[in-house]
DNA sequence: ACGCTTCCCTGGAGGC
DNA sequence: TGCCTCCAGGGAAGCG
């Protein structure tokens, strides 16, 4: 479930391996995962080309070819990056294969191929055409700015979170880690949010996230009283109070939450 | 605009 | 051992 934080993680590794080497060949095992082009089209955008650096924008990856264009990848619910070299390393399931003249390779991973990697011509207009919202990690987005993204919007607060054409990076996962740190229930209505609350959601949003990156999104590194070790452990209680956790459906998931940390007006 | 459902996919878990 | 169903949850799409 790449989300914000991982999808970062994902940026940091493309960054600190695949940078500034020709691209060889393109190997598509899987044409699925490829979209807006033919595997054969893809291959011939790339080849003879370089990464020459990424960008991240919500849950979306980008790296720009040298020349122009860019690739993007989107990581559906089980996508990653494999950096390696031989065959014998090579991961199941790396559905595309960027192979540079290093000899290593770049798969794009995704078990149940709900991702997709895209060639990009330009990349101000395909941000644009999928009408992200602002990133969540974005230096501009300060409080008021994240009120505003709230004006005149209504439902339940954890679908508001989740709108990637709101306010893109946050999935399930995050969504649920940030309104638990700012003491609110999933279901609680926007409208029904004070200013107070809002704010409150934006300051534990900002370092929700960026805890989330420093940890490298290892479930084991996040800092104390984090919710999202806790999400496969049944039974489990609170890390702040000690009440059992309690499971959900909220905007179509499944969420986390305390009850008595979060509590539920009505 | 919102809320709900279905679909895309795969694999692990649990019931029978 | 195997078959069936459910569930995971990012996103698009359709409907009321």
């Amino acid at each position: 479930m790449p989300e914000l934080p991982d999808v970062e993680v994902f940026r940091r590794y493309m960054d600190a391996t695949a940078l500034h080497q020709t691209v060889a060949e393109v190997v598509t095992a899987d044409a699925r995962v490829v979209q807006g082009a033919t595997p054969a089209d893809l291959a011939t955008f790339l080849r003879g080309r370089r990464f020459e650096r990424t960008e991240r924008h919500g849950k979306h990856l980008f790296a720009a070819v040298d020349g122009d264009g860019w690739l993007e990848l989107h990581f559906g619910m089980t996508g990653f990056l494999r950096y390696y070299q031989g065959a014998d390393a090579a991961p199941a399931h790396g559905h595309v294969r960027f192979r540079f003249d290093n000899g290593y390779e770049l798969a794009f991973v995704d078990r149940r191929k709900l991702g997709h990697v895209a060639p990009v011509a330009d990349l101000a207009a395909y941000l644009a055409e999928l009408e992200l919202g602002v990133d969540a990690l974005d230096p501009g987005l300060d409080a008021a700015a994240f009120r505003e993204l709230a004006n005149g919007r209504r439902g339940q607060v954890k679908c508001w979170l989740m709108d990637q054409a709101t306010l893109a990076g946050l999935g399930n996962v995050y969504s649920d880690e940030v309104l638990f740190h700012a003491g609110i229930h999933p279901r609680r209505r926007l409208e029904d949010l004070e200013g107070a609350d809002l704010d409150r959601l934006h300051g534990r949003m900002a370092g929700v996230l960026e805890a989330a990156v420093q940890a490298k999104v290892r479930p084991e590194a996040m800092p104390a009283g984090f919710l999202l070790p806790l999400r496969e452990v049944e039974g489990a209680r609170c890390p702040r109070c000690g009440t059992s956790l309690e499971r959900v459906k909220a905007c179509g998931r499944t969420a986390l939450v305390c009850p008595a940390c979060q509590p539920l007006p009505g």
